[in-house]
RNA sequence: UCCGCAGUAGCUCAAUGGUAGAGCGGGUGGCUGUUAACCACUAGGUUGGGGGUUCAAGUCCCUCCUGCGGAGCCA
């Protein structure tokens, strides 16, 4: 059989040529004796054109029944087109139908969000869904490679678990063979273990956060990356966070060129984040400079919604947040050496108002520090003694953090929600699809 | 949980307290180059649920439900 089954990314190789391709209607024009067929197949979009008078009788009938999304095998030859959307289209010559779909819900106008998110399933299916997923796939292994090629070890965290990393309020609950588990909302007490396992580790996968917070920058299942490196100072973290995401964004912008082209976003926004030397900020320089700005934050207020946007709006790149008062940040936090009432803790904010992606730390290597931490935050002594067994047998500096991919993938793809970031999103007030 | 906004055709939205309408989608017909094609015709409604005010309620009031935006919290 000389004539081949291709995809549409592989169109340019069999100009002049006559191939089969399978896929599903994205839209269809008519004009009189001439049907325009755009056919997806997952890979591209594809002008496939049916004319009457050099078609069989057949072909034409059957072209005449596709409705939006119906399944076909369409085969023609492919002819180079400056009227065609991609340079390329298929004069159609054999047409079969896999399947005609009913009418299909998500039309070709605007749709609510809460329809969409409805039809999630089908949604997908669109071009600014699909350019997204493909982005969201790219970054994803953008950062899988930037820690393997520095030999670190992926480290899959539990997803049940026994106990709160930083309280239990927002955790989601399961019964458990009679007892009560959490699902995981952070990886990082089991990842610091194994950085004494193995010196550079990551975990990579899925978090759950109960909070009942409804806005454009949560999800209650999101997916989180977080490295863990012994002996890494603070001044170290802020170094790998700056050179992570500068080359993750950098990866994203030379591989999804054609995928941010459909999202209509401006790279050169994106572009400054790829050169790196993002800007530090004191907390307390942060404070002052946003009082400066009109905020009325106070020292000692953990940075609003506002405040990060106002913030972000200052610079072209992320801008990295440092040494918080530590009574804002978790308990496993190390004290900042020369000013205790601060922990050694870094946020970084990503730029036109997105706002926080990272929040990392310096974690604490002083048993007597985490017993005190642990009693004043009303934490469960016991559950976290085989963390504290961290601190006792050869406890080393570490530091490490954690970045939430959706909105990473929001910043990178310019989506002002997280519920387009992620394939099936989990909110507040939905579990379905 | 709190504050604000909204709910009308399959979808997105109109409609001074006074005859419920458009675009898209569906159906029928027309057109040899369309780019969310266009043109003509056509079908399609318990105005989110309940209660109230009024001669008269999609519109005003009360209440519940659902969604959206924001706050807090965080990634």
């Amino acid at each position: 059989m000389s004539r081949p089954i291709i995809t549409i990314a592989e169109l340019a190789k069999h100009a002049g040529q006559e191939v089969t391709i399978r896929g599903w209607v994205y839209n269809w024009r008519k004009k009189g004796k001439l049907r325009f067929i755009i056919l997806r197949d997952g890979f591209g979009y594809l002008q496939c054109v049916v004319f009457r008078p050099e078609v069989d009788e057949s072909v034409w009938e059957t072209a005449v029944e596709l409705t939006q999304e119906s399944s076909v095998e369409i085969t023609g030859v492919v002819a180079a087109d400056e009227r065609a959307p991609g340079g390329f289209e298929l004069k159609v010559s054999g047409l079969e139908i896999i399947q005609i779909a009913p009418e299909f819900p998500i039309g070709k106008k605007d749709h609510g969000p809460d329809f969409l998110l409805n039809h999630r399933h089908l949604w997908l299916r669109s071009k600014r869904q699909h350019a997204i997923m493909r982005v969201r796939s790219e970054l994803e292994f953008a950062i899988r490679d930037f820690f393997q090629r520095r030999d670190y070890t992926l480290i899959d965290s539990p997803i049940l678990t026994p106990a709160a990393c930083e309280g239990t309020s927002t955790l989601f609950e399961t019964e458990y063979f009679g007892e009560t588990a959490f699902l995981s909302q952070s990886g990082q007490l089991y990842l610091e273990p194994a950085a004494a396992a193995l010196g550079k580790v990551y975990c990579f996968g899925p978090t759950f956060r109960a909070e009942k917070s409804k806005t454009r920058r949560h999800l209650t299942e999101f997916w989180m990356v977080e490295p863990e490196v012994a002996w890494l100072r603070f001044d170290g973290l802020l170094d790998l966070c700056e050179e992570f995401l500068s080359e993750i964004v950098a990866r994203v912008l030379d591989r999804c060129t054609e995928d941010l082209e459909r999202l209509e976003r401006d790279v050169s926004k994106l572009r400054p984040t790829a050169d790196g030397d993002f800007p530090r900020l004191d907390y307390a320089e942060a404070v002052a400079k946003l009082k400066a700005l009109g905020s009325d934050i106070q020292f000692g207020d953990d940075l609003g919604g506002d405040d990060e946007t106002l913030l972000t709006e200052q610079f072209d790149r992320p801008v990295l947040i440092t040494r918080y008062p530590a009574d804002l940040k978790a308990f496993y936090m190390q004290p900042d050496p020369s000013d205790p009432s601060r922990a050694l803790a870094v946020d970084v904010l990503a730029p036109e108002g997105c706002g926080e992606i990272i929040g990392g730390s310096e974690r604490s290597d002083s048993l007597e520090h985490l017993e005190r931490q642990i009693a004043a935050h009303d934490l469960p002594r016991e559950s976290f003694e085989w963390y504290l067994d961290i601190r006792r047998y050869g406890s080393f500096p570490h530091a490490g953090f954690g970045m939430g991919i959706e909105r990473c993938v929001a910043w990178i793809c310019g989506v002002p929600h997280l519920r387009e970031a992620i394939p099936y999103p989990r909110l507040i007030n939905r579990l379905n699809p």
